[in-house]
DNA sequence: CCGCTCAATTGGTAACACCTTTCAGTGAGG
DNA sequence: CCTCACTGAAAGGTGTTACCAATTGAGCGG
């Protein structure tokens, strides 16, 4: 449970010093073991880390260019609150679905999933390459079996490659740097065992329909089907007493 | 050698050391001065800024963290593709505003808002507060006689509140995060001139519309309000490669 | 063609001077 | 006795230098 650090032993020689400390310091905020306004100084984590001041200082640096902390003078690093987070940060996403709030996380990154991947849907069905639609047909009939079958491993696996891959064809680099998000969010969702034990058929067409409006280059088809499976998405997730209705 | 630090400097004390070299390499990288591949030394940030190394290793650290450089021993420091960069990063979305790109990162940030906004309004209509939906329907009654007289500055400071209101009204962090960003796209688009001498009376009108539909909890026509406002908004900006100058 | 060595460059540590900011103590005045 | 302003010292980040270790690409030699 206390976290030793590996230090020179075989196997994790890898990750820098920064990482460890990152990583630990990261996780502790987000998940509030670390409140807001709780102050270090670079004494404590040079102590408490066993390293130089030199890999505190730039691991603070870091964590402070994410919202995290502010340095001050005299005062030391202060915890900031979440409203000052750089949340959509990887790393930051990252530490958030692995902590506590792992599931309001989930909900509202799944919000935003319903906001842009409809658009970018419709982006890429004006945008994709010949191969890009190719491969989102097959993609979209090879799930089908695996959903039939509730192999839920590889069939997530198709799913996170179609939907980043309509993500990245839509020619717009700010849905594209959404990919990682989309994909932690589909991992995420299966291995917190928020998915029933089997697709439901209306998924299997709507990815379908996706693939092909894409492919066909009817944005407005695959903008629709792409909203329907999202809303499909959403009235699945287990509920959080939001009455919904649409 | 001799370090006479000009530390001096009158006017511009404050601003740590980093931040003028961040933000000039970044400037640099992102301007596409310093193109991919481009391969820095800390020895020639040092010289270049007269810096010290401990100045210079956290300005590449944090230029690593936004992933526009990656560092490599023996190698150096090394100016990644436009891929890898963390586009949502505030700090890289403003280099990119400032820079050549200018024009076509806010088409993609315009079209990133077509997709959230909608939804913002729709859950702003759910979720806001008393006051914030009195306040909003106050900003876009305000607007109209601001609009029609062609006042375009303060129309903009009131538009970019209201947006921005929006944004955080949706009870998503997700949205409320990206305030900063429509702020300096809303901005952006008047400085560059991108926008007509006077707002169209339709833009007026949705945005009384969305207003109105978020203070009155009606979140199907807030999305569809905010929804005809933004391609409204994309239809009249210029297409690409129109001269700006108002 | 392969392996060895060398040198370049970052990774990490240590010690230091300096500057800013806070806070406690002190004294005067009400 | 209480309050407020000043003052001075300490705390803690900021920035600098020097140094060694680890890594790895490149050239050289067999």
């Amino acid at each position: 449970m206390n976290s030793e650090h590996n230090r020179g032993n075989g196997t994790g020689n890898g990750e820098s010093k920064h990482h460890s400390v990152l990583d630990t310091l990261g996780l502790e905020i987000t998940s509030g073991v670390l409140e807001e306004g709780r102050v270090l100084t670079l004494d404590t984590i040079q102590e408490r880390f066993d390293v130089s001041r030199t890999v505190a200082r730039e691991t603070m640096r870091l964590l402070e260019s994410k919202g995290l902390v502010v340095s001050r003078r005299r005062v030391g690093i202060t915890v900031r609150p979440t409203a000052s987070w750089q949340v959509y940060d990887p790393r930051v996403i990252w530490w958030r679905l692995a902590g506590p709030g792992r599931d309001s996380q989930l909900r509202s990154l799944t919000e935003l999933r319903i906001a842009v991947e409809p658009l970018a849907a419709a982006a890429a069905a004006r945008h994709a390459g010949a191969a890009e639609r190719a491969r989102l047909v097959e993609l979209a009939t090879a799930m089908r079996p695996l959903g039939e079958a509730g192999r839920l491993d590889p069939f997530n696996d198709l799913d996170v490659e179609l939907h980043s891959l309509v993500l990245r064809a839509s020619g717009n680099e700010m849905f594209a740097a959404l990919t990682d998000v989309v994909a932690a969010v589909l991992r995420g969702r299966t291995q917190l065992g928020l998915m029933p034990d089997r697709p439901v058929p209306e998924a299997l067409d709507l990815h379908e329909a996706v693939a092909l409006a894409v492919a066909d280059a009817r944005h407005q088809d695959a903008e629709e089907a792409m909203r329907l499976l999202l809303s499909e998405v959403r009235d699945a997730m287990v509920p959080l007493g939001a009455p919904g209705g649409r």
